[in-house]
Formats: structure tokens, sequence, C-alpha cells
DNA sequence: TCTTGCTCCTACAGTTACTATAGCATGTAT
DNA sequence: ATACATGCTATAGTAACTGTAGGAGCAAGA
């Protein structure tokens, strides 16, 4: 019943890369793999979906060290309901602005695809409507992010 | 009124750092700054515009590349449509799965809140929620993004 | 049995997108 | 005149990967 699987088996399953899987390890995002008599890590599935949650949140622009309190909130279910409640409700507004601003980047998107009847585009309004004071303002844009690097992404 | 401002106060209302600005313009991604007497690169309003563009979108995920394509939208109103076409679909797409999974996480962040009545969290299912086969499934994720780092993110 | 080929291992170098720091010049405030 | 902030260039460091070198393990075919 409980398969158990190697590294690149793990990597096909959730897109990413064999590397990737030994750094998260290291890093300690992903726990330290149980080794085969062979010395190679062996998986199950709840490896798959810890690392598939790693990888949506990192293209979603989540820091590894956000991902780790949000991990932390699932490793730990006897949290306090402060603790809970603070990461979880820090990251709600987080996600929320990104699908705010997401949101107008895709009308902006949907208006130049709609406008594209066969002639040259006269005006892109895209850093208009995204770099605007006005709609920054609106947006109130607030704390920051960590430091990123190499995303490959899965959500295209 | 065409008000010109220096690389600080640039960095200030964009909140984004100095040498930040001087690595996009390095690498193309922000115009050579025309130079004043005493050799210090001159701003204006059009380039918090873009800058903030540039910052906006780095928050989201997107890469310098990405942002490179976007930003030719903009800058040469004489693409053709086959062109803008082609870019601002393949974004919309990749926005659109953004936000999708934004909403997953959304959704999951606001059930752990709810159900914080003052006692020990019982189950967190963040990770079920957002890493399950069933669910990736049904976002299909498809491509690929490239390599980031430090995102200082103006979306919190 | 040998060897071709695949996957695994470790270790380290390279990439992207910044960020910090050193060392010096310029401009403004006292 | 001197202090101090800000600008300049140049270079090194960091985060989060990605690629590659060099070697071991194992399965299947010649």
């Amino acid at each position: 019943m409980t398969e158990e699987f190697m590294i690149g088996e793990l990597a096909k399953r959730t897109d990413s890369k064999v590397p990737t899987i030994r750094y998260y390890e290291q890093i300690g995002v992903m726990p330290t793999a149980i080794r085969a008599h062979n010395n190679r890590r062996m998986y199950r599935n709840s490896h798959i979906k810890r690392l598939m949650f790693i990888r949506h949140s990192r293209a979603l622009g989540f820091t590894l060290d956000d991902i780790r309190d949000l991990l932390a909130l699932s490793d730990q279910p006897n949290h306090t309901c402060a603790e809970v409640d603070k990461i979880a409700k820090n990251n709600l507004e987080n996600i929320q602005k990104k699908i705010r601003v997401l949101s107008i980047m895709e009308k902006e998107m949907q208006r130049m695809i709609f406008q594209c009847h066969g002639e040259k585009v006269s005006e892109c309004l895209i850093i208009t409507a995204l770099a605007d004071h006005a709609i920054a303002e609106k947006i109130k844009m607030t704390t920051s992010e960590k430091n990123d690097a190499t995303i490959t992404n899965h959500l295209g």
C-alpha cells in the first residue's frame, strides 16, 4: 500500500528538479529522507503533497521563510490559536493583495487581446493601469517579502 | 512642471532600493538615465510608473524576462497584433493560473482563521488543500517560469 | 560475464535578481 | 571650514535554485 519511490520519481510527479529536492532537504523545508540499503533517498505520497505545496507557494512569490511558517502550521497541529491566527491572517492579507493586483493585470491583458482586430495597436495602457499612482494607492502596498531565485513555476 | 529628482527620491517613492534601480538600468529594464551636470541620474514621474510596474510584477513572481516582454508592449505601440496577442495571451493564462491557486490558498487561510475559537487547532488542512493530487490535477499546472531573487514585495 | 545505459550519490560552480559595502566625489547645512 | 548626507563606480555577498563533474549501483542485452 505505502508505495515507495526514489528522488527521480518524486521530481517527475511534482514537476520539479532532482537537485531542487536535495536542496530543500538541505535547508530543512523537506524532511531528511530515509535512505534505502543502497543509500538512496526513499519517498512516499506525503512527500509529494509537501513538495507540491512548496512549489506552488514559491511560484506565487512566497519565500522559503514564508513557506516554513505555513508548513509549521501543518507540522505542529498543537499550535495555539494565537499563533495560527497570526500567521494565517498575515498570509491572508498577503494573498488577497496578490489577487487584487493580478486581477488588474488580468483585465488589462484581456483588454489588450480584445482590442486586437488585425491592425496595429495604438496604445498599450498596461503600465499606466498597473503602476498608476492612484491604483498603487488603492491597492495599499504595505509589507515586504524576501529573496527568491529561479522559480520553475507550476502555474505557467 | 516636469519635476526632476535623483535616484534616492525615486527609490523612496517606489519603495525600492537605490542599487536595485541602478541594476535595472544596467540590465536594461529601466532606461539609461539622463545625467545632470554633476553626473547624477535624473528621473521624472514616468520613471516612477515604470519602476512601480516592475516591482509589482516581480512581487507576483514574474521574471525580469516576462517583464521585459510586457514593457515591450508598452514601449513599442507599433507592435503587430500577432505579437501583442501572443504575449498577452501567454500572460493572461499565467495570471489566471496564479489567481486560481491564490484563491485556494485564500479559502484555506480563511477556514483556518474561522476555525480558531480559543482552543488548540487539532488539524491543519492547508497542505492537503493545496498539494492534494486531485486539486493539483484540477488546476492543471502546465508551463514554467524562470529565476528570481530577493523580491522585496510591495504586496505584502 | 561484460558493458551499455540509466539513475543515484556528493560536491561544487554558475545563474538570476537583487543587496550591501568599500572608497571616493559632490552638495548642503552649520 | 568641516561635518554629513547622498551620489558615483565597482565588487562581493545572498537566496533559491540549476547544472555539471566524478563516481557507484543495478537492470537488460550482446
